[in-house]
RNA sequence: GCGCUCGUAGCUCAGUUGGAUAGAGUGUUGGCCUCCGAAGCCAAAGGUCGUGGGUUCGACUCCCGCCGAGCGCGCCA
């Protein structure tokens, strides 16, 4: 409908271009929005007002002359300039009474578009270091990066989900070297376990199985495990002494032992992620591999086309790149003075395979404190001379969980952390997806335990879910009444009260709401808009009774409660929470 | 100190990219089941949009200063 509007608008200024009454260049630039109230129509525009000063005279008269021009639109009924000068549209009441047909007609298509154009898009997301399971951090993360996936297909984008893998680096090391000593533990050694490793339970598991597999084949004396090694915290450097305990762990297992218990806390974690990710309906396309790109070269090519662009120098033995010259606030380490490229050098390697690999549009959900990276890589891409706008770095913010009022302390290297599985567990997936998204991705948020759990009113996935079961609940009631349901009986004019002209309104703004929320990266705006929905619907349920004697009303109104059910469960399929029949 | 994000009802948050009288949930108060599911509905009350300037027909929205909050500023990942 916006659209039709919009050209009607524009004709209405080609017309007045025509006549003279505006210059030949005039470019008239156009707004359209729903109106609020229903005293301002169901549409209108402030054209008058935006192009006011172009035109050279006042809103009010250009509103004069416009809307003559805009006569011959069959939908829409009467054309009000009010106020300053805003136009208000009036639509003929049987337009949207024709959509009930055509949303039950398309049933899960309805609110698709075709607007991406099937560009391929990549959106990557979570990403979390396989060092741990995924906490409730993580899970924001999850559910934001999955749902605006979800949008993006539903407008018509190629999307592929991708998790980069960190599976290279010091943590990956110190995940390997904690696993080692607990297995040594387990074998009868003596060990003093380091501050500094990793204290989770799921540590002792992976040993476990370790200890299981392998007996005592990496079994080493705790002597020789600790030998010339740094104090720990708090008599020592707990950084030096981890470090030099993989050290140790690297000499005396070797190379290849060393990365056969890597390997196993490695992909015990990633599939332990992959599962967790799976249960709360988040699937990945692609887990790609940090450590296939160095395997392959990859990085050591990145550094190579940074050098041949001249954009790298030395320092104090190592390799700059020098991202000041493209908006970074100070140059960065790429390869280390020890000869090892640096993490950022990884990334590097990663956005330009991104690139290489054919994606039009690459967007990357990051948590909030990684904001600092943003410049950096950009500044990587620009001096590669890739485009830098086709990188999108969409932040999401920490969830700080409440429960009876109180902040639930987190940290995640004393293993003190809530997992997703935990939370999930806790107050269902359902709960979870919605509540993740139901804020701005961008925004602090408060997680109230308590509310997510609570089967009640009080919280807003039921009362969304709920509008779907009642629904669902109609039609058992026909059933049970031999109410035969026939849409031809229906007589949709029949649908005048204020309650069922707003949720008509309401349904028709679905597929606009969609393209917003995918358009601007903000999938709350579905979530925001199946609640008002709802409402309306609950509100209109209470009112007036749906199986009436009457069976062209009757057939109408459960038509209209039938599409009221399809756009719910439409939506909330989009953020991944269930439409149940009953609850 | 510098940079990024932010400050809207008692609380948690929206506000259609600068539009008409700033909204919802929750909490408080009071109503609505002989009726398709009360996990619901209706009503009241609650605001100097942190603050002071500026830009214009028009500012919660854009610009600047100040106050306050969170995060980031490694040859870590």
């Amino acid at each position: 409908m916006k659209s039709q509007l919009e050209q009607l608008i524009q004709q209405a200024f080609d017309q007045l271009i025509n006549r003279g009454d505006l210059d030949a260049d005039f470019k008239a630039n156009i707004q359209i929005i729903a109106s609020k109230d229903a005293a301002q129509g169901d549409f209108a525009t402030n054209v008058a007002m935006l192009n006011a000063k172009q035109a050279g005279m006042p809103p009010r008269q250009l509103a004069e002359l416009l809307v003559p021009h805009m006569q011959d639109e069959q939908a829409v009924h009467k054309i009000e300039i009010a106020g300053p000068g805003f136009i208000n549209f009036f639509l003929q009441a049987d337009v949207n009474q024709s959509l009930v047909r055509k949303i039950l007609e398309q049933g899960e298509r309805f609110g698709l578009s075709d607007h991406g154009a099937n560009k391929r898009i990549q959106i990557e997301f979570v990403s979390a270091n396989p060092t741990g399971p995924l906490h409730v951090g993580h899970g924001r993360g999850a559910a934001y990066g999955a749902t605006l996936a979800n949008l993006l297909k539903a407008v018509g984008y190629d999307v592929q989900c991708e998790y980069y893998v960190n599976d290279a680096g010091r943590q990956m090391d110190i995940l390997g070297t904690s696993v080692w000593l607990r297995y040594l533990d387990l074998a009868g050694e003596e060990i003093a376990f380091p501050s500094n490793a990793y204290q989770g339970d799921y540590i002792w598991d992976i040993a476990a199985t370790l200890h299981r597999e392998q007996g005592d084949a990496f079994r080493q004396p705790a002597v020789e495990v600790f030998k010339g090694v740094h104090a720990d915290h708090p008599e020592g450097d707990k950084e030096k002494h981890i470090d030099d305990l993989i050290e140790n762990a690297k000499a005396l297992l070797g190379s290849e032992k060393y990365r056969e218990v890597f390997d196993l806390a490695l992909n015990t974690l990633v599939d332990v992620i992959r599962k967790d990710l799976a249960q709360f309906g988040v699937e990945f396309d692609e887990w790609f591999s940090e450590r296939q790109l160095t395997e392959q070269g990859l990085v050591e090519k990145a550094i190579q086309t940074l050098q041949d662009k001249n954009r790298v120098y030395e320092s104090h033995g190592a390799l700059w790149f020098k991202s000041t010259d493209f908006g970074d606030e100070k140059d960065r380490v790429v390869k280390r003075d020890n000869g090892q490229t640096t993490y950022f050098a990884s990334d590097i390697a990663y956005h330009m395979n991104k690139f290489d690999r054919g994606f039009e549009q690459v967007i990357n959900v990051w948590g909030a404190d990684h904001h600092g990276y943003i410049a950096r890589v950009k500044a990587a891409l620009k001096a590669m001379d890739y485009a830098p706008e086709k990188l999108e770095i969409l932040l999401v913010q920490f969830a700080n969980l409440y429960e009876n009022g109180e902040k639930v302390a987190m940290s995640t290297r004393s293993g003190e952390f809530v997992t997703l599985r935990t939370l999930r567990e806790d107050v269902g997936s359902d709960a979870a997806r919605f509540f993740y998204v139901m804020r701005k991705a961008d925004q602090h948020m408060d997680f109230d335990l308590n509310l997510a759990r609570e089967q009640s009113t009080d919280n807003p996935v039921y009362y969304v879910q709920y509008a779907h079961a009642r629904v669902c609940s109609v039609e058992k009631q026909c059933a049970e009444q031999n109410k035969e349901i026939d849409f031809n009986q229906a007589q949709m004019n029949k649908l005048e009260n204020s309650h069922e002209t707003d949720l008509l309104k309401q349904l028709s703004l679905y597929p606009d709401r969609l393209l917003s929320a995918a358009q601007r990266r903000e999938p709350h705006i579905v979530i925001n808009y199946l609640r008002e929905l709802a409402h309306m619907f609950h509100a209109w349920y209470n009112a007036h009774k749906f199986i009436v004697d009457d069976e062209g009303l009757r057939n109408a109104r459960i038509a209209l409660a039938f599409a009221v059910r399809q756009v719910i469960k439409n939506g909330l399929l989009l953020i991944g929470v269930s439409a149940p029949q009953e609850m």
